[in-house]
DNA sequence: TAGGCTTATAGTTTTTATGACTACAAGTTT
DNA sequence: AAACTTGTAGTCATAAAAACTATAAGCCTA
């Protein structure tokens, strides 16, 4: 009977080789058009058909539980390399129905410009929601969202990663809208731009915006090596 | 093969009623004269038997994580209603020699002055290490213990959760002495003072010292009360 | 092509927090 | 009574933050 369930969850992947009662759940952020948006998936098989919910899935008994976010991430959206850190473990007896199941939970954050979406073989469809526009999730994916967005509002006050959700180049104001819209504040442009360059974190690209119907914007881009070198003196973002 | 493995960690309990590979492992915080430290169990039966480790055990079929990290502390210290809250799940696939398990760390905070320690049934002895005296532990147990640190210097920063360390009533001066040490840094006393006093989280008990000797200190107390209500007010902790 | 619009960027002023330091008060110990 | 230890108040210089003003650069439209 529990074979028959495991089998609904995963589609085709053997039992043996998985870990029977832990999991993986990813909540994947974009930004776009100064909007803070989630990855969610419809299930295509199983209980959960037809269903909105988190990218997830099964680990493997032989990968590690970060190894196995990464791949899951890979495999159900085609996006490779991204920034991925864990939120933590949630585990109450009944957040999943058909069984005492534990849930791993990520969050990725990924340029959109450099990704183009596709639904894995799981997944029957993949599509971006903005964040105060999400639907109602399976199980206890709605309590892994909220976390993973306060997860994300606190770290990016403590690290520069926000740049992760970023183009390559951008401009100080796409910075500000991104700051603005994770933390929900609004900012004062020319304090944030003086308090964003005495941290010396960006690189002026000596380019500037092209087809804007304003006057153009200089271009910077995140330097990672720039920030490496700052913390190993350190330094504190702090933002 | 797997079954005998199990009733060696697990002592007496049956295998049945908890869940096969996940874990729970507990980082126990205290603080006395001016000292962090934690709290390690000499594990008594099993294979791990004379090493010492974390506080830990398996989870219930029918109890939620937390829960259960709440009742292995109780089991394996006496330790009760204190704070304790997640860190993060370790799932290296190597991390233990005898299996595929993942453990999910927590740590607790607790105020030495009220808890007597016992070591539980699982536990020959348990004992308090400062926290750069700490001996060779079992598994992955280090690097969720220096996980557990890290965790706790950002998050006192961010929250008032110091105070669980403490006494009921303190001096600014233990308070201080708290924050230098977990942050393993040297503060100025005036402006300790000013900084901590103008947040107003702090009760005046109208109490002084008593049989110290040089002049006593006022002693004040945390109200947690208060902190709920600015924090509704748009409070920021930021120490 | 001039004037208006939008956004970029520079600068100013006021307020507030921080860090370093001085001074003195209140007790204990010798 | 003098020396010593710790507590507490206050000062001053510096730096950062917040609020605001001004101007520059480019596009759009009439």
């Amino acid at each position: 009977m529990k074979k028959t369930l495991i089998n609904n969850e995963t589609g085709e992947r053997k039992k043996a080789s998985v870990l029977s009662s832990v999991t993986i759940d990813c909540v994947i952020f974009g930004f776009q058009d100064g909007n803070l948006e989630v990855l969610l998936i419809k299930h295509a098989l199983g209980i959960r058909k037809g269903k909105w919910g988190l990218p997830g899935g099964w680990i493997k008994k032989e990968e590690g539980i970060d190894e196995a976010a990464e791949r899951l991430l890979h495999e159900l959206t085609g996006i490779k390399d991204v920034f991925l850190e864990q939120l933590k473990a949630f585990g109450e007896p009944d957040r999943f129905p058909m069984g005492r199941i534990i849930t791993v939970g990520y969050y990725a954050l990924i340029n959109k410009e450099k990704y183009d979406i596709k639904a894995g073989y799981t997944a029957s469809e993949a599509k971006w929601f903005k964040i105060n526009q999400i639907p109602t999730l399976i199980y206890d994916h709605e309590e892994i969202l909220n976390y993973g967005i306060q997860k994300l509002q606190r770290r990016v006050r403590q690290a520069p990663i926000g740049f992760n959700l970023l183009p390559e180049k951008f401009t100080l104001l796409q910075l500000m809208k991104l700051y603005e819209e994770i933390l929900g504040t609004e900012m004062d442009k020319p304090n944030f731009r003086r308090k964003f360059l005495r941290m010396k974190l960006l690189v002026d690209l000596k380019e500037k915006e092209k087809d804007v119907s304003h006057r153009a914007a200089k271009l910077y881009r995140f330097d990672d090596a720039i920030y490496k070198k700052l913390t190993q003196k350190g330094f504190n973002f702090e933002f």
